[in-house]
DNA sequence: ACTAGACCTAAAGTAAAGTTTATGTTTTAT
DNA sequence: ATAAAACATAAACTTTACTTTAGGTCTAGT
């Protein structure tokens, strides 16, 4: 099956002039063309879900570029690539960690600013804090902050 | 407790121009001064805290900055805080299922380039992957697509 | 009193990841 | 055959979030 690159716009939510620049940063070495049209099939579609996963691991266009040559330089690149993923592992499992915590700190905020709209006042609840806050919404805060 | 900008960029592990130029930005609007030299104290710091866990959320600085100027506004704008963060907690919730998703890809390619390391050879792999993918490895990659 | 180190500003510069623009070609439907 | 829609390129432009630079001022220790 052979998409268009209007096709994988949608298919990816990424935009026509993104998906150009990613085959201009090197990133799609395979891409076949007809007359001058890029021709996106199955293995490039695998390529541009890879792209995106290695985005938000966090990893920059250029260092995506890294990977895809080794890729392209075969078996002798094996090792390089395990390490690769085994890295990026090791960074995504901290990052949701991180993202636990921002996740208390944004549960606090809520029951917070939900405390304040019944009172009707930041001042009451700041002042009345202490008694205010149940032990399970402080808990959201101390790990925050930890 | 007042800190300095040296202080403060060691406890956070910002640049001391990155906290300056949050400064310039207004995202810390009760900042004392001392001769034109800027004194943290406490309250500054849970700001900062508050930034960094924004930025975490990918929030831009001046959509942070919205958020410091409802906080300066007073009672009035609780609403609007309330309605902030519980859009926040959605869309982090939403970012960790997504990221759980990326862990499953990584996980899978952990899986792969190791068995090509076994064997020494992708052809190998790819030739006898379907006998090759145990189904718990093959679960990781179907979750990641889906 | 002096000096090193920490602090200050304003303005210019930078990197990343695209977007926009201008112009031209290919494809598709009638 | 033709026209609209989709595709192409190169080059300039944009945005965001800083960093760097140049030239001062403040503070702390001796």
């Amino acid at each position: 099956m052979k998409y268009s690159i209007g096709q994988i716009s949608e298919k990816f939510n990424l935009t026509i002039s993104q998906i150009r620049y990613y085959d201009k940063e090197g990133l799609l070495p395979n891409l076949k063309r007809v007359n001058g049209v890029r021709k996106f099939d199955d293995n490039d579609v695998e390529t541009i879900f890879l792209i995106e996963c290695l985005k938000k691991c966090g990893l920059q266009i250029k260092e995506i570029k890294q990977f895809i040559e080794w890729t392209k330089q075969g078996d002798n690149t094996i090792d390089l690539r395990l390490e690769f993923f085994n890295k990026q592992k090791q960074k995504v499992e901290k990052e949701m960690q991180e993202l636990n915590k921002v996740l208390d700190m944004v549960k606090y905020k809520c029951w917070y600013y939900q405390k304040a709209k019944e009172l009707n006042s930041i001042n009451k609840l700041e002042e009345n804090k202490k008694d205010l806050t149940p032990s399970s919404i402080q808990k959201l805060y101390d790990k925050a902050h930890s």
